[in-house]
Parts: C-alpha cells; sequence; structure tokens
DNA sequence: CGATAATTTGACCGATTGGTAAACATTACA
DNA sequence: TGTAATGTTTACCAATCGGTCAAATTATCG
C-alpha cells in the first residue's frame, strides 16, 4: 500500500537495483543536499538541483517521483547518522572524558558535514514540517535517556548539578553553529583567522568552558 | 541616483508620509517577518505576504516594489536593534555581572523576538547573500572590540584565558538556539517542561555554565 | 463642495514552477 | 546478436511566480 516514491517509478516490475540506479540516485542526493541546505525546501527548485546533478529534470525526476521524495531521502539519511554521537553517549563512561570527545565528535561532524548540520537546521528553523513525529518520538526518548545518564553523574558528585536537558542543547547549539553560521563565523574572524584552525580554537575553547563549566564546585 | 525602492512609488511628488502609509507598512513588514522568518528569502512568495498582511498583492507592490526592498526593509530594521546588547557590553563594569546580563539580554530577545532571530539566521543560513557586507564590516568592528575588552578581562585577571571570539560565538549560539530551533526544544522537552519556563531554566543552567566556566581556575 | 493627490483593485504579462507523455537511446542478458 | 527492460530526452502542461497597468475608489484639503 505504501509506496517509496524512489527508484524507477515507470518500471514497477523490477525489485533489483541497476549499478546505474545507484549512481544516479547518488548524484541527486548529494545534489540536492548542496542545494537543500542552501535554499531551503520551498527555495529550491528541481531544475536547480537537475543542473548541479548533470542531468535533466525528467531524468531526475524518473529516480524520484516529486521533490517532496527527495527531500524525504536526504532527511531520513541524516536522521540516521546525525545522532550517533549522542548514542555513543555512554553511562560507564568517565563523565569528563565523554563529554570532552561528544564536543569533539560534534565539531568534527560540523566541519566535515556542514550541508547536513544546514539540512537539518533549515528543516527545524522552518517549524520542522516533515519531521515532527521523529523530533517527539526517537528524539526526545534518546535525549530523556541520555538526560537520565547526566542526571546520575550528578547525584554522584562527579559533574555538577545542572539541567541535562540544556546542558544537551548548549552542546548541540555550540557545535553546530560552526556548520550553520559557518559565513558569519568567518566573517567575523578575518581572513587570517578563518582558516582551518579555527576548528582546533573551537574545540579548545568549548572543551575548556564546558569542563571547567560542570566541574564540581570547589568555590573559595 | 539612489532610489529608495519604499513607499508610494506612483506619487513621486510626495514627500510627508501619510498616516495610512505608516500604518499599511508596519502591517506589511510584520506580514513578511512572519513569512521570511519561516520560509527564508527565496521560500517567500508575495501573494503570502499580502494574504498575511490582508491586502492584494499590487496594493502591497504600491508600498514595496519589488520582494528585495521588503527584505530589505526588514533585515536594516533587525540589523540594527540586534547588536544592542553586544554593545552594551562595558569594559568598566564587572566582568561576571556583565556576561551575566548580556546573556540574559540574549535570552530575553529569543523569547520576545523570535522571529526577528529566525529571519537573521535564515539569512545567514543562506550564505548571507544580502548581509555580507555588514557582517564583514560594522559587525567584525564590534566584535573585534569587545573581544579586546573581554582579553583585556583575563589579563587582568578577572576571568580565565580564554578565546574571545569563540566566547561570543557560544553566547549567541546557546541563547538564539531557543528561538531558531524552538520546535526542537520543545519537542524534546515534552509538553511539560516546554512551558514558558523553559527560558527561566535555560538562563540559569547557561549562567552557570558560563560563569563557572569562565571563573578563573582555583585548581585543586 | 470640488479637485487633486493618494490608495486600491482586477485583469493581465512573461517567466518559472512541479510534473507528465511519449518517443528515443542504451543497457543487460538469454 | 536480438530483444526486452532500463534509462534519457524533447516537447509540453497547468499552476504559480514576481511584477505591471489602467481604471476605479477613497482620502485630503482649500
Amino acid at each position: 500500500m505504501e509506496e517509496t516514491d524512489t527508484a524507477a517509478p515507470r518500471a514497477a516490475k523490477t525489485l533489483r537495483r541497476t549499478r546505474i540506479q545507484e549512481e544516479k540516485e547518488e548524484q541527486i542526493l548529494s545534489a540536492a543536499l548542496d542545494v537543500f541546505s542552501q535554499h531551503g525546501f520551498r527555495g529550491t527548485t528541481i531544475d536547480q538541483i537537475a543542473e548541479v546533478a548533470g542531468m535533466s529534470k525528467p531524468n531526475l525526476l524518473y529516480y524520484f517521483r516529486t521533490k517532496e521524495a527527495i527531500h524525504r531521502a536526504l532527511i531520513d539519511r541524516v536522521l540516521q547518522t546525525w545522532l550517533d554521537p549522542l548514542r555513543a553517549f555512554n553511562a560507564e563512561g568517565d563523565p569528563e572524558q565523554e563529554i570532552r570527545s561528544y564536543i569533539r565528535r560534534k565539531l568534527e561532524m560540523a566541519r566535515d558535514f556542514p550541508r547536513e548540520s544546514r539540512l537539518f537546521a533549515n528543516e527545524v528553523l522552518q517549524g520542522a514540517p516533515h519531521i515532527e513525529d521523529e523530533l517527539k518520538g526517537p528524539l526526545k526518548a534518546l535525549v530523556d535517556e541520555k538526560a537520565e545518564v547526566i542526571r546520575a553523574w550528578a547525584r554522584a558528585g562527579k559533574i555538577a548539578r545542572c539541567d541535562p536537558y540544556h546542558l544537551i542543547f548548549s552542546i548541540w547549539s555550540t557545535t553546530q553553529h560552526y556548520a550553520d553560521f559557518d559565513v558569519q563565523v568567518r566573517a567575523v574572524l578575518g581572513q587570517d583567522h578563518a582558516g582551518e584552525g579555527r576548528f582546533d580554537d573551537a574545540a579548545r575553547y568549548l572543551e575548556q568552558l564546558f569542563l571547567n563549566g560542570l566541574a564540581v564546585q570547589r568555590r573559595v
């Protein structure tokens, strides 16, 4: 009943995926990631995607029946890998080390997959019309689980007591900032500091901020 | 030579602004803020803005000649007030108090002017095509100035040594997160914690994070 | 009031939008 | 090699896009 919307719609009999199919779908998704992440869903045209992908519009529509289908395929793929760093958050590990490596991993993703970050940012910024369920379901569940881990650490006196949800929000926002607001970051840092070193600087600063900020208080 | 693009284009002889002009332009800008902040520039149509503003498209175009003109007017207005909190950053004040009130002010703006925040986020996310100069010019200059203030505080031993630029980035990102990613924040917090109290919780958490994170180290 | 300027509207324009139909070209495979 | 399935293109469609125009309406003010 539910149809997939992707791949060779006019050749209904095939189940196997051709080599060409895989290649072209990959081309299309990569091109679509470029365009969607820059202009948002409604600001993106199929023609644009087709041009970046180096094929004609009808040819593109042979692989994905609608603009929605392309976007949905992208979102699904990104959602799947986007939360891996948070999933890796380990209750048994050393809190300081876990937080440090979570920050580092998120920062690496901002550096290496800025398009994915911006795709997600665009979607949420526009009210998350396509992923509301994922946010309220799987995402919330995962965050709830990790929030409990953080709370346990605080109870055990391993880190300062703090709101675990806002802690996670602050790690998300500070790290993704370097992908989503890249233009602004580069403009402010200027040409001299805007080289790739900015990610190392950010990592150093953020580790300092969070590790000191969350360290158990030894007030004098 | 340079023409204003706004207001009564077909009545070139008037210099004075009518009561109707002021009212209608305000209506349009408010409606445009709604739509632009949700869909970005390219995702927004003039018809949409006109519908929200409760007037016909030609009527709207009587006050603003083009879509660009509306967007430009909005961006200019937002840019002007958006940086006020940072400008208020006072070198003579107490660092702890200055940072605390900067965070609070930014958080209040995220709460009270989420549309403005999202308009800006959309613009930057899409590569800041309309405000590149403002970012590289006035914004960079302001941040440079305040970065020097922060550096002076660190040299005086009033706060921990840290990269002042990334400090500012982290305050921007953590606070604006509550406007730009509002849907996600509410989804994760769930109905129970998603009331307006979330801004107070965020304020408490962020003050703790930044004040401890930037406190001069008293390592044991 | 009358007249002049300011405002609003419906009808319309060419360009672009998402998407389709069908002819054509290429591939895979027996 | 032949042929059926897969892949690609040209031409096209109705709807919507940003924007114009002239005519009609309303406000302003002497």
